[in-house]
DNA sequence: GTGCTCG
């Protein structure tokens, strides 16, 4: 197999453009580590190998539709086959995995790679296998933690799927004593007012420190705490600053959103001496981490194109072989296909980071059929943990679909909605750029705060506008798809759908900025005749969520492509 | 349709 043949591959079936890629495959070649077997340091073969040769089917649900737990039978047996067949290779590994167990030395600790996490009680049971009396005792006891473990999962609807899942975390003080997270950042966590994890955190966190290299993670929740879920464990795991150039890479698919992380863990590691770094424009990054450099960085946050466009240079102005954290945030934006998708992006981006023990984390709010089943196909030693019910909008938002008959109707009906009087801050959201601009200056002239934000204004207008809507000096902000995700405004009161969302998925992403780490939120949605197609799939989000619908929507037939 | 390098 030649370097272009090996690259195709590992773009995960993703389009090959091999004049953009060419420079890249040729420079994999001679990159490769001298006297390694090829299978070792590059564990991502496999990864992304099986990917050209199992691309994931055509999926069987109709455009845009949200993929329910009830609705899962509704799917065709394609898809249920194959689950059946993850079954059967996650049984299998389970033995596998419990066989290890059992001839380990009982003295040794258990911490080879065949075994990724064992408890303390578990340790004691192996230690005792001999002695049969303490024996049952013991296994009652196993019992009994289990059906705590059980319960606690139960009670925060904490769902997880995998072999060798650590037990939740209840209280950060924890993360201290099971892990050695250096105590300045428990400190900071306290003065952040952060006392105890969120469910996605109590579970999340403890998957991530016990993990094996080659193991994925891939996490869904509609709930805040993402950005912790990730960043504690990190912090915990990279234990101190080391001069070995990146060890950590964080992803993610809007610029807001890498500065928005990035000042979490600037927050976070506060007085640790952790050098978290943000691209801020790749071409003074090229000279910052190129090869004169000092290894002195720790943890990298950016969005993907300019990881990529260091990794160009000639020579390469970014190393990441001593990467040992690959994070991708908002992981379903990234794996989206398109013209020049993220997803070939990305495929780079895994390729360039070749250190020996690369650990991968999917973070995502909402879990498409494409990427649980490219995981799934893809990903050895896959473990998935989902808060609530997958793809359901969080409950604190109370949710409202309105009628406005035409194009000219939205307009009266937000001029309707500012004069009776809301509550500021207000996010509204539309389809285009083009109309975004539009609606500003519709709205401008009425004399309320009110701004725009879109990929097309320059970087320092939308630091601005996303800094003066944070203060509470903006009202009201039309906004593309570009703060659909992730970004945590404290305390939107509102959310309009001035345009329909372009699916379920979308619409949860988007209303997910208001309701906010428990808050009540509300949602307008506006439709027009010409939504009746996706009108279906969202009002059954809404229902789910316990929030009224009309019934006749409910009865729309199901769209076909 | 949206968002992701540089100049």
């Amino acid at each position: 197999m030649d370097a272009f043949d090996l690259f195709r591959k590992l773009g995960a079936g993703a389009k090959f453009d091999l004049k953009r890629f060419g420079q890249d495959a040729a420079r994999f070649k001679t990159h490769k580590p001298k006297g390694t077997d090829v299978s070792d340091p590059f564990s991502s073969i496999d990864y992304f190998g099986k990917a050209s040769t199992n691309k994931p089917q055509e999926d069987d649900c109709e455009d845009g539709e949200v993929l329910n737990e009830s609705e899962e039978s509704d799917a065709g047996d394609k898809r249920k086959r194959k689950h059946e067949q993850t079954d059967v290779k996650t049984n299998v590994k389970k033995r596998k995995k419990s066989k290890v167990a059992n001839i380990a030395e009982p003295n040794k600790p258990s911490g080879g790679e065949g075994i990724s996490w064992t408890s303390d009680l578990d340790k004691k049971i192996l230690n005792l296998q001999n002695g049969d009396k303490e024996k049952n005792s013991l296994k009652r006891l196993k019992h009994l933690h289990q059906e705590k473990v059980n319960r606690i999962r139960a009670q925060h609807r904490i769902n997880v799927h995998g072999c060798d899942v650590p037990d939740p975390l209840c209280t950060f003080e924890e993360l201290q004593s099971e892990y050695r997270l250096h105590s300045r950042i428990l400190q900071n966590l306290n003065d952040a007012g952060l006392d105890s994890p969120t469910p996605i955190q109590m579970q999340a966190i403890p998957l991530m420190m016990h993990v094996n290299k080659d193991t994925s993670i891939l996490t869904l929740c509609d709930c805040s705490g993402k950005t912790l879920a990730f960043c504690l464990p990190l912090l915990s795991h990279l234990q101190q600053p080391a001069n070995l150039g990146f060890r950590a890479v964080i992803i993610s698919p809007t610029r807001e959103l890498a500065t928005q992380t990035y000042r979490e863990l600037l927050r976070l590691s506060d007085g640790v001496g952790f050098r978290v770094h943000i691209i801020d424009k790749a071409s003074l990054a090229a000279k910052k981490y190129g090869p004169q450099s000092s290894k002195k960085y720790d943890i990298l946050v950016s969005t993907p194109n300019r990881v990529i466009y260091l990794l160009n240079q000639d020579p390469p102005a970014l190393d990441l072989c001593s990467v040992e954290w690959l994070i991708v945030d908002e992981s379903d934006k990234l794996f989206e296909e398109g013209k020049t998708g993220f997803r070939e992006q990305l495929a780079t981006i895994f390729l360039a980071c070749s250190g020996p023990k690369v650990r991968r984390a999917f973070f995502s709010a909402t879990c498409t059929p494409d990427v649980e089943q490219w995981c799934r196909l893809n990903l050895d030693n896959l473990v998935t943990v989902n808060i609530g019910h997958r793809n359901t909008a969080v409950e604190t938002v109370e949710q409202e679909l309105l009628f406005v008959g035409n194009e000219d109707g939205k307009l009266v009906a937000m001029r309707n909605i500012i004069n009776k009087g809301f509550l500021p801050p207000m996010l509204v959201f539309v389809q285009s750029i083009d109309r975004a601009r539009e609606l500003f200056h519709e709205l401008v002239y009425e004399g309320i705060n009110v701004d725009v934000i879109h990929a097309d204004r320059t970087q320092q207008q939308r630091d601005n506008v996303v800094k003066s809507f944070r203060s509470g000096h903006i009202w009201v902000l039309i906004c593309t798809a570009l703060l659909a995700r992730g970004i945590d405004f404290k305390g939107v009161n509102l959310v309009l759908n001035y345009d329909f969302p372009t699916s379920a998925v979308e619409y949860i992403h988007r209303i997910g900025r208001t309701g906010r780490a428990g808050h009540h939120g509300r949602a307008v949605t506006f439709f027009t005749e010409n939504d009746k197609p996706l009108l279906r799939s969202i009002a059954n989000v809404i229902k789910q969520a316990g929030c009224p619908v009309p019934d006749y929507m409910i009865g729309f037939k199901k769209i076909h492509r």
